[in-house]
DNA sequence: CCTGCTGCTGCATCAAATGCAGCAGATATC
DNA sequence: GATATCTGCTGCATTTGATGCAGCAGCAGG
């Protein structure tokens, strides 16, 4: 839109940190920006960029007023939507920031089921951890969040929830893949395990668990990326962990997998919600009612 | 601000109902207004006006973006009160609709009251019945409502409330004002007795208690101006009616006042709200603690 | 048919935004 | 301490985009 022109350049203004290279960036001279700026802050009634000796920043009133715009220009997506809807065209666009475990296999199946029936319709899936994905809420950088027990739930609205207890990924072959059901925990532990960053639910789940216990975890990996554990699990024959959302359901795969026993180790929720006080586009709303019952079930 | 300068043709493009007046009215050629929306439309993708033979109209579209707009507006104002507010300007400008009683004593007492600790704040006071205080809350052209009775309640987020009985209003020389404390309803409305239209709350309260009753309304005259009926029950002796905050507290003044009976009729209520979902500049959130704090005594 | 309204458009004009070059001030490097 | 390099800022010429003027077609009411 036209007339939030000023504001990309105030945002691009203030990723750069300065207004010669935010010019370089957008193509025009620096002193077009600087004008710009300098005529919006007149209009403005105030400097929202503090001048530094190398630079911009961005001062109160900045910030205050860059919160102001984004939330100001998904709103008008919002319009923009809900009007293309009333025409029947049914056309939007859905981001979603979500947890790893919804990559592989979840979200693929309902962002394609969605898009058989809304063609139209766009998405962009952000992985985030689940810190990053609210804070992504709150900058109006994504419409949802599918977060596997998120960290402070502020500005969180929540439209779903379900519980996802963890579940230890095996090699077929692995000595603990011989029987089904739950799996003890310390059985899990006694054998070489790989495990999340510390910045990931399940992660956290376990820390809470093992915390002041006779069982403590000496991972042998730790990686920030599950579909790498996933892989490792075949090779040396050690444990690692998934909630079952994040695990195929088909038992033709090469994976083995149990339910950690909920006696050790509670399970952990996953969320689906957008930033409080916000109304969704109608694409982003409807997209998440089927989300919400997919999960549900 | 300049960039919701073309919003603001638009607004006034609706009101006239024609480009061509419209375009008189702001002074510049239709030729550049009738560019300006075909440009903005196309940007925006979709018409927002629909064209009839003898001018424009706003269809659906239309309607949702000047929504839209509007709500961006007062965002905007209150950003800006937010960021004068830190750099401890106290400055801004509060609105606020509200019922005829509140005029003539409550308000302008309260707003000097403010003034005197904030100069830099200046207010604008709209009267509105109970019905259109709300519609004004809605569309944005008021911060604040206070109002008597108001109908729907929707969009209403209560910040205070206060019980008003109602009270009849004589002159000192009435057979009536002989006595003090309460009234019966039957002997007030024995005597001439002057009301206010139906859409006030003092004659919705009157209305619903005698309906299916023996007693009944029979007004002398009837008037949409509490001002009219205050003065008129000094020349003929008829009975008017007001809620307390309408009314001067003080004994030196000519009206005898004496609230009618509750077992003939309930107390209605006197609300101070905001509309749902907005989050009020610092100058209307401060002033509306002091009225919240000013109707709760 | 005519009059008076409507929205719309081609062309000339004007104003505003941009680009270019250069300024002063501050930091970092040598 | 001098130099180099960065910063934001400003005067002047240029270009782009918005505006004004005149005139078009379409429709309603007389």
């Amino acid at each position: 839109m036209r007339h939030l022109e000023t504001f990309r350049l105030i945002e691009e203004v203030a990723r750069a940190g300065s207004i010669r290279k935010a010019a370089e960036d957008i193509n025009i001279t620096s002193s077009a920006l600087n004008r710009r700026i300098q005529r919006f802050e007149e209009e403005f009634g105030s400097q929202i960029f503090e001048r530094l000796p190398h630079g911009v920043r961005l001062n109160t009133a900045g910030e205050l007023l860059v919160q102001h715009y984004r939330a100001q220009r998904s709103e008008l997506a919002r319009v923009q939507s809900q009007v293309a809807d009333l025409s029947g065209a049914r056309r939007g666009h859905v981001s979603i920031a979500c947890s790893q475990a919804l990559i592989p296999y979840f979200l693929p199946e309902q962002i394609s089921a969605y898009r058989a029936e809304h063609p139209g319709v766009t998405f962009s899936v952000r992985v985030r951890d689940r810190a990053a994905a609210e804070r992504d809420l709150s900058q109006f950088e994504s419409d949802l969040a599918l977060v596997f027990e998120p960290v402070h739930m502020v500005d969180f609205e929540v439209i779903a929830s379900a519980p996802q207890p963890v579940c230890a990924m095996l090699a077929t072959d692995h000595p603990l893949a011989r029987k089904d059901g739950p799996v003890r925990l310390h059985d899990c532990l006694a054998y070489p395990h790989v495990l999340p960053t510390r910045e990931y639910g399940v992660r956290h789940l376990l820390d809470s668990a093992t915390r002041g216990r006779s069982v403590s975890l000496g991972p042998v990996v730790e990686s920030s990326s599950f579909e790498f554990m996933r892989h490792y699990v075949m090779h040396e024959q050690a444990v690692g962990f998934q909630i079952p959302i994040g695990l195929k359901r088909d038992l033709s795969s090469n994976i083995a997998v149990r339910e950690v026993s909920r006696r050790d180790l509670p399970a952990g929720t996953l969320f689906l919600g957008y930033m409080k006080g916000r109304t969704l586009p109608v694409a982003s709303a409807r997209f998440a009612m089927q989300l919400a019952s997919a999960i549900s079930v």
